[in-house]
DNA sequence: AAGTTGACTTTCG
DNA sequence: TCGAAAGCCAACT
């Protein structure tokens, strides 16, 4: 099992995660790239093991939704941010449309 | 060295 | 617009 990747990776992604503006959101793919890879997976890896120290609720899927298991949490950082959302019929999503941040 | 796993992405029907 | 299948990357056993 994946366990914490080394603290470089670590570190890198936590960067770039706590250089999102408020009210902005980047994809788990966007972050990834921006360190030159296109590790998607572990860049949620890393999020899920030490993504308590940065706000891990703007770093998204491609599709607009939170981490599985966090979307109840997320929305209420959203909805403190101003982070533009598109609501749904039984839930909600954001809309990376205006909220994706581009490194 | 090969197989498994995961807060993913993209493509196809 | 949605669900299923395949693809990908980094790390662990």
């Amino acid at each position: 099992m994946a366990r914490r990747p080394p603290e470089d990776f670590v570190e890198a992604v936590l960067d770039i995660v706590a250089a999102i503006p408020p009210g902005a959101v980047m994809t788990y793919g966007d972050v990834a790239a921006t360190m030159g890879s296109r590790a998607a997976r572990a860049v949620g890896n890393v999020m899920a093991l030490s993504g308590s120290d940065v706000p891990w609720w703007r770093v998204i899927r491609s599709s607009g939704l939170p981490p599985i298991g966090h979307e109840d949490r997320a929305l209420a950082h959203y909805r403190a941010e101003g982070t533009p959302l598109r609501e749904s019929a039984d839930g909600y999503r954001v809309d990376l449309r205006r909220a994706r941040h581009l490194a």
